[in-house]
DNA sequence: TAAATAAAGGAGTTTTTTATCTTTTTTATG
DNA sequence: CATAAAAAAGATAAAAAACTCCTTTATTTA
């Protein structure tokens, strides 16, 4: 697995958000967990984080909920990848080992380097932002 | 992390395993656990397993230890993954989505498929043998 | 055949990740 | 201001991954 659970979950539940929120309306909690399919009380906690780091935007009370303000939707995935799981997935060495670096290459170092890279592109190149578009994802997250 | 810490010392120790065979040598658990690092009632298992699916070999008693047959050295990287960590690494959706294929793919499906295709290809083509050269590992696994 | 060597096997423990539940705080609105 | 709605916070719990220790089995060799 490429990230971990939470960052897949944070990942859905970002650009479900991102859709929703395409008319300025927020989701609650309890939206997000059914709209992604992800545990209710998990992803709270997911979105609660997402909303300290900045990575998602929030109110309290009636009426309100998460979404995305204009800044917010100027993000990458990347950024909520790093937010979520660091930068361990575009820098750490395929084997685990400390000393790898470019000076002190391992085995693997750049057949996998060219792949951090392409991952690293990837998600750079994905604005929050294309995911607020109407049918951005034909393909709905749900199920 | 892209492979699972099992995984990890696994591709290490065979990496090992194979460059100290290289005369016919046979090296005990000891060896591999400092040889890469690892710790040893952990790399202890992790052998004992790798042996018993035949990605590597071993003998016991006095003399005895692990060591790669010839069959074994044909084998490539990506065998070793499959045994320690299952096809997810090659097969799995980004996301976590199970829904997720090619006729209905997640909103990262055809970008994760080329990296995903790029992993898979970088590891097929890594034989075992390779890395019982001489300096095929200059820098060494070690520290 | 006894002793030593080395892996195999079995049974934990610890740590990390994933997941749940309850209480508190904030905010809107009747 | 009372009530309800919603997220924030705190405290556990369950599951998985990482790691350890002890006993058994196989093999060599003196």
């Amino acid at each position: 697995m490429i990230f971990s659970k939470s960052c897949e979950y944070a990942i859905r539940a970002v650009i479900y958000i991102a859709h929703q929120s395409r008319n300025g309306k927020k989701v609650s909690i309890r939206e997000v967990a059914q709209g992604i399919d992800s545990p209710l009380h998990f992803i709270a906690k997911i979105l609660q984080y997402l909303s300290k780091r900045n990575i998602i935007q929030s109110t309290k009370g009636p009426n309100g909920g998460f979404y995305l303000d204009k800044r917010a939707m100027k993000q990458t995935l990347e950024d909520v990848v790093i937010a979520m799981d660091g930068d361990q997935v575009f820098e750490g060495c395929a084997l685990g080992l400390r000393y790898c670096s470019e000076s002190r290459p391992c085995p693997l170092h750049e057949e996998f380097k060219q792949i951090r890279e392409q991952i690293r592109y990837s998600l750079q190149s994905t604005t929050i932002a294309q995911f607020a578009e109407e049918d951005a994802h034909k393909p709905i997250l749900k199920r």
